[in-house]
Order: C-alpha cells, then structure tokens, then sequence
RNA sequence: GCGGUCAUAGCUCAGUUGGUUAGAGCACAAGAUUGUGAAUCUUGGGGUCGCGGGUUCGAGUCCCGUUGGCCGCCCCA
C-alpha cells in the first residue's frame, strides 16, 4: 500500500471509472449539442476576487485558494458562472444573441465530503445570455431533463421543481413585507424543508414575530403545486407585477408541456435556492425516491453579468454534476457494463507467423479496427482462451500451417465457424464481415 | 468546523478469554497443455493487520492518539 494517499474528497478514476465518467459526459454532450448550445472551456485556476466579487468574502472558507509565486490571490474554480459571464461579458457586443454556451468542467471545493458530494467533482453547465423573456427558462429546464432522460431515466426516477424569486418578492410586498425583512424570508423559506417551524426563529429575532395570518399565507403559498392554485391565490391581490409574473409561468409551463415534458416539472415554491444573486425562475430536480442531494439547479441571474464588470446581459443557467447522476444511474441499473473488447483478437504461431501477421494487424489498425494480439508466445489452447475472453467478434489465425498454404483462417467467436480466406484478401474479409454487422 | 461509525491481500471477508510463522474465496500469474473456447487440477506472487504510541512475558485482538473511508450536522454557488 502507498504511504502517498489521494486528498480527501477527490477521486481516481481506474479505467472502470472513467468509462462511467465519459459515458455520462458523452450524454450530456449529445443533449447540449442538439440543443445548439456552443462547448466553451476556461482556467481551472483564477483570481480570488473573481468568487469574493460574487459571493462576498465569507465564500472563501469553502475555496481552495492560496498565494501564487508572484504573490497573487487565486482559487480553483468552484463554479462556472461568474467565469462564463466575463468571458461573455468581454465579447458581449460581437456576440449573435441568444448567447447558448455550455462546458463540462471539473471544480474545486473546500468541504467536508459526504454522499453525493465531492471536493472534487464535474459539471455540465449550460447557460444563455442575452434573453430575458421566459423562452429562455423553456430551452434550458427542457435540455435539463434531457441531460438525465438520455440515460433512459423517466418521470418515474426524477423531475424538476420550479419557483420563482421575483414572484415570492412580490407576494411579499403584498402581505405588506419590506425588502430587508422579505429576503430574510426567502432564507427561511428555503430551509423549511429541513427544518420545520424552527426555520422563522431567526426572522422573528430580527424583525419581530411573524404576524400568524402573514405566517399562514406564507406556508399556504409554498404548498402551492398548480399553475391554478397560483393564479387563484394572487387573485385578489393588487400588484399588477404578480399578474405579470403568472402570465411567464403559464408561458414556461405551456412551453415544457407542448415538448412533452409537463410531468418532469411541478409548480414548487418552496424551492428558493440558497445565495441570493438569483432574479427570477429557479428550479433544482430531485430522483423521485428523494434519497440522494439535488441531481442540478439553475436559475435567472439577470444582474451578475453587469456586477462582474460586463455589460447589461439577461442570462439563465443551471449546472447539473456528475457524482450524483452517477448515484441515481447506479440506483436505477441504467449504467451499462463497458466492456473494453476489441473487434480482433490475432491467434499466432511463432516468430516468423508473428511477423506475417504484424502487416495485416496494422493496416487493420490504421482502418480503425481495434486489434489485439498476444505479446508473448502462447499456446495455441491459451490464445483461443483470451481470444474468447477479450471479448472479440473474430479471430485471425495466423499458423504455420496457414501461412505455408497462403491463408489465414477466420474465426467467427460467436458462431464457432471458421473459414480460410488468401493472406491478400484478409483486410477485404474483415471489412465485409464488420460492414454486415 | 462538529458528531457517529469503520479500517486485516487488488476485492469480499474470517481470525477463539490476548498465545507458535495471520487465513479463505474471488482476482492475478505459471504449469498440466506447441492447433481450437469461459471447465478442472497443481503451484505461485501478493500483508509494516491504516499509521504512531501505551499496557503485557506476548497485541490483528485491550487502551490512547492520529490519518483516512462511510453516514449525518453546518454549508451547499
């Protein structure tokens, strides 16, 4: 055993790993590409600045971050967002609008790890700028779902909780609430779930007790999970920016349902998302079972382009991570075994047959067909063994006795057949075999 | 940062009130087997019992510390 270990909470990745890994980066790729979002990469290493700008200066007790050599303050990325809105934020007015990018990425951060979370771990985000209407919520919880449904996961195993912000800070004035007191609000809001009643002791300590009939209403619009139940609570309310917000609702929810997708996502307003840089719609998707951490969360950030040093830019994003998708594809038996075979596995005699057999099996190669051999002489017995256990669909037997009569014999793996085919039309036979597969 | 729990071969685990040189299955490798298939048999490599200290004639086993894994709390962009 090494006496090196790997740093808590990052992962190897053996061979096995990393198939699983690529499969799931290999899905979400096919999705944001037929979504017509744009693959972007940048630094895995940058300006501390760049995150305390964002999220104030408490964020680096969860930041692996140190002093470079020449003296500056930098950090593992541990999201994507503020470096995707300067790299859109610099170029911004050269750029055709809807701005739709997205990367698959690996970030850093400093916490304790427990299921389903890693300090080290990857993450498609997808984002688009410069759209501020609701059209832009509709592309990206569909390709959300479509970064989970690719795998062959259903309604059944997951689905998306929507909210929304800005509709919470209007209702809010509308029962009367203030700026400061409503965001202290939204923080409870957002951690009864977890924690039940206990959640408003800390607004109640700041602001004064929680009037029962506001507290009422309060939990009767997180409960709310329609579309119907919503437009007939703000019914009676005068603020005509409610009004405004419902009529994007009913444009997000048409939308999703028009593709199809209207069981993935519920109406959920007790979903707020934690910081507060969030301006409007968000949504997390959850497995239906509820045992594992979010699967993805996203939101509208319409401010944090500009606040980050850009221009004015609307944006919506989410960022869906790998370790737990990894866990729910476990859970569900949709990860597939990866078996690592080759198309071919070459049965040799000795050295002179090895040699013969070296021409065909690199221009087999060359062609694309995955060839093996054996390094060492082998018997003949054992090589038919490994041939059968690679996995391979052929096997190209290159023994003394083929070579002396100008042949090489085909060996059909599954079937158990074989036939002899001339040295010279060995590469031709391969390529008709694999070409009526 | 806090709490619970665990740590013996690559993997899964056994290991008696503390007692000889720490075991099994699987996996890996070699042979039986120099011309045809996942079998069988034989053999082999592989361990600082996570690490450090203590108690003891003697510690994988008991005690303390520490590191790491897992689970949870805080946090979760």
């Amino acid at each position: 055993m090494s006496s090196f270990q790997t740093l808590p909470g990052f992962r190897e990745f053996y061979p096995e790993d990393l198939a699983r890994r690529n499969h799931i980066f290999r899905r979400w790729r096919q999705a944001a590409h037929a979504f017509g979002f744009a693959e972007y990469d940048a630094p895995v290493l940058e300006p501390l600045d760049l995150y305390k700008a964002k999220s104030g200066d408490e964020i680096e007790g969860q930041l692996f971050n140190f002093t470079d050599k020449g003296g500056r303050e930098v950090a593992l990325r541990p999201e994507m967002t503020p470096t995707v809105c300067r790299l859109v934020g610099a170029k911004a007015s050269a750029l055709k609008r809807p701005i739709k990018w997205f990367s698959i990425a690996e970030f850093y951060r400093y916490e304790r790890a427990q299921k389903g979370r890693q300090r080290s771990f990857f993450q498609l985000n997808a984002d688009i700028f410069g759209e501020s209407g609701p059209e832009a919520e509709i592309e990206l919880i569909a390709l959300l779902i479509q970064c989970l449904a690719g795998f062959g996961l259903t309604k059944d195993d997951f689905y998306v909780r929507l909210s929304d912000r800005d509709l919470w800070f209007f209702y809010l004035e509308a029962l009367g609430f203030g700026d400061a007191p409503a965001r202290e609000l939204l923080g409870a809001i957002d951690k009864f779930e977890k924690m039940g009643d206990d959640t408003f002791k800390t607004y109640g300590e700041k602001h004064g007790e929680l009037e029962p009939g506001k507290k009422a209403a309060i939990l009767g619009f997180m409960k709310i999970r329609s579309l119907d139940a919503l437009e007939r609570e703000i019914a009676g309310l005068p603020q005509e920016q409610l009004k405004a917000r419902v009529a994007d609702w009913r444009k997000v929810l048409e939308g999703v349902s028009a593709m199809g997708l209207g069981e993935y996502v519920s109406v959920d307003l007790s979903v707020v998302r934690g910081l507060a840089y969030y301006t409007g719609f968000v949504f997390e998707a959850f497995d239906r079972q509820g045992d594992l951490r979010a699967l993805a969360g996203g939101g509208r950030y319409d401010t944090l382009v500009e606040k980050l040093g850009g221009p004015a830019l609307p944006a919506v994003g989410f960022a869906i991570g790998d370790v737990t998708t990894g866990l729910l594809l476990e859970q569900r038996g949709v990860m597939p075994a990866f078996v690592n075979a080759p198309d071919i596995y070459c049965v040799i005699g000795g050295a002179p047959e090895r040699l013969a057999a070296f021409a065909d099996i690199h221009v087999l190669r060359a062609a694309g067909r995955r060839v093996e051999y054996p390094m060492k002489e082998l018997a003949f017995g054992k090589q038919f063994k490994a041939a059968a256990e690679s996995g391979a669909k052929l096997a190209l037997i290159y023994g003394g006795d083929e070579l002396a009569k100008g042949i090489v014999k085909i060996r059909d793996l599954t079937e158990r057949s074989e036939r002899e085919v001339p040295r010279d039309q060995v590469v031709s036979a391969v390529r008709d075999f694999f070409s009526g597969q």
